[in-house]
RNA sequence: GGGAGGGUAGCGAAGAGGCUAAACGCGGCAGACUGUAAAUCUGUUCCUGAGGGUUCGGCAGUUCGAAUCUGCCCCCUCCCA
């Protein structure tokens, strides 16, 4: 079985240009393809893992991958399937950005001499001449065909700034200079790139008078067909300041029993034959847990993956061992001890004492294993000194310690 | 540039001088049931020392009293240029 029937097979394929092509190429080790990701944020998130691992599929094939970061294309913001403006970074904040993503992508993808290259689109674009570009590019895209892309058409009604609505080229200019200077003949990207993508095999076949090709991956959906990798508070990461490894395990162990077997074929290099077993697997429990570990494994080494383990069967199970709770810490604690409400602000287990003290009169709070019914309780000095552990809900365990 | 319609809680959307901290839906949180799943039911969802306090794009006004009326400003959508 080939890398493309690899991919294939798990699903991971949405739409291509030309599936002969691109299968005779990336099958064949013969692909330099690129992907790119636009600096939105000082950390990347599921989405882009998924992305990552599909580079690390092709690399292993033998395949050269090109990361692009869009240190030019985050200037203007892709308006691809949103339904509003992006917020304007400034330069300094794309340039930490692309600074982070860089630094965890090498966490997956080997860069260097030979194997993949990560590329900065800033390069090339933030110096183009506007009247040049124009004439050069300019000419080759017909306004009738974008305003009918899918990646507008919510925007159409929303309104689109002419700002927004330069992003397709630049992405397109992208391919095309990757074409040029390395030869790039492939470009891979989430489903909602598609129309991106397009402008830019057709850019070069006008330019250039030759084929290159494009390919998207199936978004992470889950069985309510909306995106993963999203909480009620955003993102998950895959920085651990930002997600810890023990909430970015929890999140694949809570998924949906729909979902289980999906996120094995789209994320995991379990193997197929693997992956068959585990779906006839009776305890989908196991199955869930698995894949969390996995997951963690690839993003936050072994080591932390164990740890999540661990605290979640201590946590949940009752067995194991709790010591890698969440733990956290409070400086300056007063001496006199202070209101259990104000504790959980400070550590985030809510985000108002008011909220705290709904939570401790619907009976969802414990500490140490009692539940709280005061909501006025305070915490002396000594206990957090020894530390608590609190329990929010069912699912919510946090370690404080005063420091 | 001209005309029309808008901006209300995380989101969607009512409210058109006091009875409104603001209906309803979604989402969130908690409780029950469970398997750390889904579905369902219940409660809750601005802040609070629980006395109150601060809100309806912004500023200034009218009024005993303004999300609701007036003026100016900012932003968005649609139609015309």
């Amino acid at each position: 079985m080939g890398i493309y029937e690899e991919l294939e097979a798990r699903g991971l394929i949405a739409q291509v240009t030309d599936k002969e092509e691109i299968r005779e190429l990336i099958n064949n080790g013969k692909a330099i393809f690129y992907i790119g990701f636009d600096p939105t944020a000082d950390s990347l998130h599921v989405g882009h893992f998924m992305t990552l691992v599909l580079m690390k599929r092709l690399q292993q094939a033998g395949n050269r991958p090109i990361a692009l970061l869009g240190g030019g294309t985050g200037m203007i913001g892709d308006p691809s399937g949103r339904t509003d403006m992006r917020k304007m970074l400034t330069v300094e904040d794309i340039n930490h950005n692309c600074d982070c993503f860089k630094k965890q992508m090498s966490k997956f993808i080997e860069f260097g001499e030979g194997k993949a290259l990560c590329l900065n689109n800033a390069e090339w674009l933030r110096n183009l001449n506007y009247i040049d570009l124009l004439r050069e590019v300019g000419a080759c895209f017909s306004v009738n065909n974008m305003l009918r892309a899918e990646c507008y058409k919510q925007r159409m009604e929303k309104g689109l700034s002419f700002l927004e609505f330069n992003y397709m080229i630049m992405q397109s200019y992208d391919f095309y200079h990757l074409n040029k200077e390395y030869g790039c003949n492939m470009q891979f990207g989430g489903d909602d790139q598609w129309s991106n993508m397009l402008g830019g095999t057709e850019l070069i076949r006008r330019k250039l008078g030759k084929d290159a090709y494009a390919l998207t991956i199936t978004l992470l959906t889950n069985k309510e067909g909306k995106k993963m990798g999203k909480t009620a508070s955003g993102a998950v990461w895959l920085d651990p300041n930002k997600t810890s490894p023990f909430d970015f395990f929890q999140y694949w162990r809570n998924v949906d029993d729909a979902d289980v077997i999906k996120c094995f074929k789209l994320l995991t290099f379990v193997s197929l034959e693997d992956i068959a077993k585990l779906e006839k697997e009776e305890n989908i429990n196991l199955v869930k847990e698995k894949l969390a570990f996995e997951i963690t494994k690839m993003v936050h080494g072994e080591e932390e993956a164990n740890k999540a383990l661990e605290a979640a069967r201590a946590l949940f199970a009752g067995a194991g061992d709790d010591s890698n709770m969440p733990t956290a810490e409070i400086e300056n604690y007063p001496e006199e001890g202070d209101q259990l409400l104000n504790i959980l602000v400070k550590v985030g287990l809510t985000t108002s004492r008011g909220e705290g003290r709904r939570l401790i009169e619907q009976g969802g709070l414990s500490v140490d294993g009692e539940k709280v019914t005061d909501p006025n309780i305070v915490i002396s000095k000594a206990a957090l000194t020894n530390g608590i552990k609190i329990k929010k809900g069912k699912k919510v365990f946090q370690k404080v310690i005063a420091k």
